[in-house]
DNA sequence: GTCTATAGTGGGATAGAC
DNA sequence: GTCTATCCCACTATAGAC
């Protein structure tokens, strides 16, 4: 994404105004256009179609989430105020970025991602920090489960009025931690 | 949803066949008459629009759910062999019903509930078996959000290729089981 | 309960001129 | 790099006749 000609990142950046403002399905190739003051079919000239839009739209939150994971297992580890193995650390980093932008998390966690049209790697080290953290493929799978499917309740107002999202998150990021052999 | 006229009924089992061959996408007006052999406008004599179809199959889904749930309940209470309180048997239980029928499952999970076109407590039904076994709000809502998260992630394709999805659930069940004072 | 006809809205994408 | 002109598609929903 960053190879990208002017014009198209500018391009980019109007797309994501208008899925932070109003979903995916605001993202329309007549609105986008029309943002930038011109004409649907002038798009066609800086992306083949519709879709590669949306790939850079999601290879950007992949990065920008993989630096907010890092910088929480980084504070976690100078900071040491230890509260399970920088578990819970990640898992707040992790939701705050999703609430924090969460057209753009449903975009970039919504169905298959289109690997074909990311650049390498962006996808590994967004998981990367949560695999550091945590030690075994599967219990790091459930983990990742666990983070993505509280965000997805919430953001899908699934919870009742008064829940205690917190206090999920707490149960669930310490009962992995209790499982946990300690990594350091 | 049972107090529908027989021709309702008819139109929500099509409207189910639908979805379950092609996802809520595959619902719509012109596709759900053509597949009764009628025409699009006729519908609205039995249902003021669309969403009053989308809801009976939610509520649908929301009961087998439920049923699914409290059977996996039952044969843990019965058959005793205890692999940590029943949440094993009831995330096994879970996970099958979303992949026997994961468009409907994704209908029913994705967005917020039309709780006020759904039957008085099946939403309650659902969520019930759960919270028999798990002790407190916080930590039951946790166990939903693992679950949930690792249906949509196996459903989306989010897991590489090889990926041994039943171990996850494994290390996610036992890690919950592991911090849970026993219920019985 | 079904039909025809139609309104109204929205979308992605292309051809070819400038 | 942008335009106009279009084409194609699809959808929900209503009015009114039978």
């Amino acid at each position: 994404m960053a190879d990208l000609s002017p014009r198209a990142g500018q391009i980019v950046a109007a797309a994501r105004e208008l899925v932070e403002a109003g979903g995916a399905e605001a993202l329309t190739m007549r609105a986008l256009a029309a943002r930038l003051g011109i004409r649907a079919p002038s798009l066609y000239k800086h992306f083949p179609d519709k879709s590669a839009v949306e790939a850079e739209l999601i290879a950007i939150a992949l990065a920008e989430l993989a630096v907010a994971l890092e910088r929480a297992e980084r504070a976690e580890r100078d900071g040491g105020e230890d509260d399970g193995g920088g578990l819970g650390a990640l898992g707040r980093a992790y939701r705050a970025y999703a609430l924090a932008h969460p057209h753009l998390y449903r975009l970039m966690s919504a169905g298959p991602l289109p690997r074909d049209l990311l650049p390498a790697g962006v996808e590994e080290r967004a998981a990367a920090p949560l695999a550091r953290i945590v030690r075994g493929e599967a219990a790091a799978r459930a983990v990742w489960g666990l983070a993505h499917g509280l965000v997805v309740l919430e953001l899908d107002g699934r919870f009742p009025p008064g829940a205690d999202v917190e206090a999920a998150w707490a149960a669930g990021m310490s009962a992995f931690t209790a499982s946990m052999t300690a990594v350091r």
